[in-house]
RNA sequence: CGCGGAGUGGAGCAGUCCGGUAGCUCGUUGGGCUCAUAACCCGAAGGUCGCAGGUUCAAAUCCUGCCUCCGCAA
């Protein structure tokens, strides 16, 4: 089947690489335009095209989707079906009905719930057990489109970003290998949306805040969700990333929320709004990630200052 | 040339402004104490102070160039 794969992050690039595995016609990559980013503004390419290239797959990276231009793109690519991952941009209705077999897209969660542009991180957030990847049409609204099949994946608790990021991933290229299966049997199906949507928002800087008020569960479902980007400040008024933690639902002692109760064992522990969190590994401003000890060591923080 | 922080024994840092004996916490290691210990006490090893050049009687420290790491912002 001549299939055009439209995508853009991590999550996308690992689907790409398994639908090439199948063998079929990757005809065209269309993917998101080089952005400058980090340090120095270097243009960087996403993840997709990388691995479109080294799957010697044309790429293409308009900057827009509603042009001339890309009309007639998809006429001379002419797929008969266009498998989207996380592309990042809305498709027109004359790119949802080019294809003969439509265009059928894989989102990181089951839908109705999370629609949206963060659904694994929400998730997380939210302190859910299972989360999962949902194939399904689309259409022109977000994430509305009717499912074709669903794929579940369990939330541990110990579970950061990367780890659920890496099981969705699995999860999404086996939902859209088989959606592709199906789609060539003929016996895909389409099932509407129940109701009970959810929408899980972009993750802004705010979101990365922690706020020690909180039940200690609470935030360390932020800190795992958010892996390595939560953020506490340090007395001295300092970005504090909080990588990895552990966290004690019992109250164990008094203090104010933020307050350092002890740095010993190689955790840093805090006092939230009920529990205790315990920063394993964190990373100060301009520095690189370090284990609990060797902030105390350093002497960035001791018992008794407030974070936050 | 987007803004900013940093490179000092194995780890995290101080010292740099104001040049003059390499310092702290931890780890490692030897010994001691103890019923015992990741606890405590005593000792030891371990550093071309990112690289190159310059100034100077003397440079971790001042000047110039370069490399590397990180945060922000996008």
């Amino acid at each position: 089947m001549r299939i055009m794969f439209m995508g853009t992050p991590e999550i996308a690039s690992a689907v790409l690489e398994a639908v090439a595995q199948t063998g079929e016609d990757i005809a065209a990559v269309v993917t998101q335009p080089d952005k400058p980013k980090g340090r120095g503004y270097n243009m960087t390419p996403p993840p997709v095209k990388v691995t479109a290239e080294g799957l010697g797959i044309a790429v293409s990276q308009p900057d827009k989707i509603r042009t001339e231009e890309f009309a007639r793109y998809l006429d001379e690519v002419d797929p008969e079906l266009i498998v989207v991952v996380a592309y990042g941009k809305i498709l027109p209705k004359f790119v949802l009905d080019k294809p003969r077999y439509g265009c059928v897209n894989a989102h990181a969660s089951l839908l109705p719930k999370y629609r949206g542009a963060a659904p694994i991180q929400r998730a997380i957030m939210d302190g859910e057990r299972e989360t999962g990847v949902t194939a399904m049409y689309m259409d022109e609204g977000l994430d509305t489109g009717d499912m074709i099949l669903t794929r579940r994946v369990e939330i541990a608790d110990g579970d950061d970003f990367f780890d659920v990021h890496d099981k969705l991933a699995k999860a999404a290229s086996d939902a859209i290998v088989e959606t592709i299966r199906r789609i060539k049997d003929g016996t895909v199906t389409r099932t509407p949306q129940p109701d009970g949507a959810t929408y899980a928002h972009k993750i802004e800087d705010a979101d990365m805040v922690i706020d020690f008020s909180c039940d200690a569960k609470r935030v360390y479902d932020k800190i795992r969700a958010l892996t390595p980007s939560a953020y506490t400040k340090t007395p001295d008024g300092k970005r504090l990333r909080i990588v990895a933690g552990e966290y004690d639902a019992t109250d164990a002692a008094d203090g104010q929320c933020g307050q350092i109760l002890s740095t010993s064992g190689g955790k840093i522990a805090v006092r939230c709004g009920s529990g205790t969190l315990y920063i394993t590994k964190c990373q100060p401003e301009g520095k690189r990630a370090m284990g609990a000890a060797d902030l105390v060591n350093g002497r960035r923080i001791k018992t008794g200052d407030i974070l936050g």
